[in-house]
DNA sequence: GTTTGTGAAGTATTTCACAGCC
DNA sequence: GGCTGTGAAATACTTCACAAAC
């Protein structure tokens, strides 16, 4: 679990960053609730399921409409639409993974993505030994073929699962050919520009976090 | 990058949650410059490697101590010991990995953890194919071994990395082993008891909340 | 002259609590 | 009766700004 950037909202008025990011949450929920054929939920009940307050799920959606039936709750087929609308889920996004070491390789076996709207549509790596190999039902392109390759499939989401000596390189690439958003798997503080949004993913700092709360305590 | 769990603090005054998860990211900056040979750093240098205002690297510092000399700044490798007694990483952590698919053969080959004093310990996995591989040195265990193994190795911390489907089950196992810090790579909303502490790491939930930065943008 | 440590001020976020609607 | 949407209140977090330390 790592960073999100802070929320610097731009000139158009957004929704707090803190909001943007609990709203995949709500997402996942109502999807679980709709596929075991649930109609409508209270925001109590989906708090519950997400321990979240029922009073932050009302106010987090209530800044993007007004979603819910008084008396009843929220019908989960609609709020879903709504919170796709809201997120631009409703088109599919193809990204590009740069790194196919065995993490990368991971990735591209990662079958979460596809049925979240999300493709792995191209995958790199500067190991002249993984160029040109087919993984996943991906050929491994060189990374001199970013740029045609990220401009020709309109790719602007990417994966980077570099070691960590790379990865501000490999970002600065990334940005470079108009690339706006990054999961970024290198454990390294990346610098971005301002229009690109990165989210980091390190195991090491999750850890590390934890264990302020595991000093020498006797267990209860 | 994913969910912390809020900020409970329990009756022993703890830091804030918020900075907690930041210490680690000094640290890590503060290697790096231990590395490169700095001796002495500001809050202005600092902040600006990791994209935080000097006040509030002061004031999260400040909470645990006065580390710092005023007109000077901070000794790189005195902070370094600080921060590591605050976090407890003055030891090395034996963690435990459950799910032994591509993802946690990833991880057990990953080399960012011994460094910075985690060590994965033990690998536990349903399938009996994998039970009795040695992957990465370790040999894979079969699930009925948890607590025993848990118990001999004094392990409290565990990576989980099965499908979504097993995950919730798997935590609750680990929790009724002590296990007291689980990094999550399901894509699930797990619910833990209130001494267990869950950091969750998902793509998809990263890749879902910046899309509602690119709806519909031309791009510059 | 520089840079910390820290109250006080300023923001941001969460929770309360209830009018209004179903 | 139940549950949303939302101002107002309460908390939490961040930044300011400056006295004190070097």
């Amino acid at each position: 679990m790592e960073g999100y950037q802070k929320g610097r909202r731009g000139k158009t008025l957004e929704a707090p960053e803190v909001v943007v990011v609990r709203l995949p949450l709500y997402l996942r929920a109502l999807s679980q609730l709709a596929e075991q054929g649930t109609q409508l939920v209270s925001s109590e009940e989906l708090g519950r399921q997400l321990q979240i307050t029922p009073a932050q799920i009302r106010k987090d959606l209530s800044s993007f409409g007004r979603f819910g039936k008084q008396g009843r709750g929220y019908d989960v087929g609609h709020l879903l639409g709504e919170l796709r609308q809201v997120l631009g889920l409703t088109q599919e996004w193809s990204v590009a993974l740069v790194g196919v070491g065995r993490l990368g390789r991971a990735l591209l076996g990662y079958p979460g993505f596809r049925p979240e709207g999300f493709k792995i549509a191209a995958a790199f790596d500067v190991d002249p030994r993984q160029v040109g190999q087919v993984v996943g039902g991906i050929m491994v392109q060189p990374m001199h073929r970013l740029e045609e390759v990220l401009g020709t499939e309109g790719i602007r989401m990417a994966i980077v699962a570099v070691p960590a000596s790379q990865a501000q390189q490999v970002i600065d690439q990334l940005a470079a050919c108009n690339v706006r958003a990054i999961v970024n798997y290198a454990s390294v503080a990346a610098h971005v520009p301002p229009h690109v949004k990165l989210r980091t993913i390190d195991p090491v700092l999750a850890l590390q976090s934890m264990t302020y709360y595991l000093r020498e305590d006797a267990r209860p």
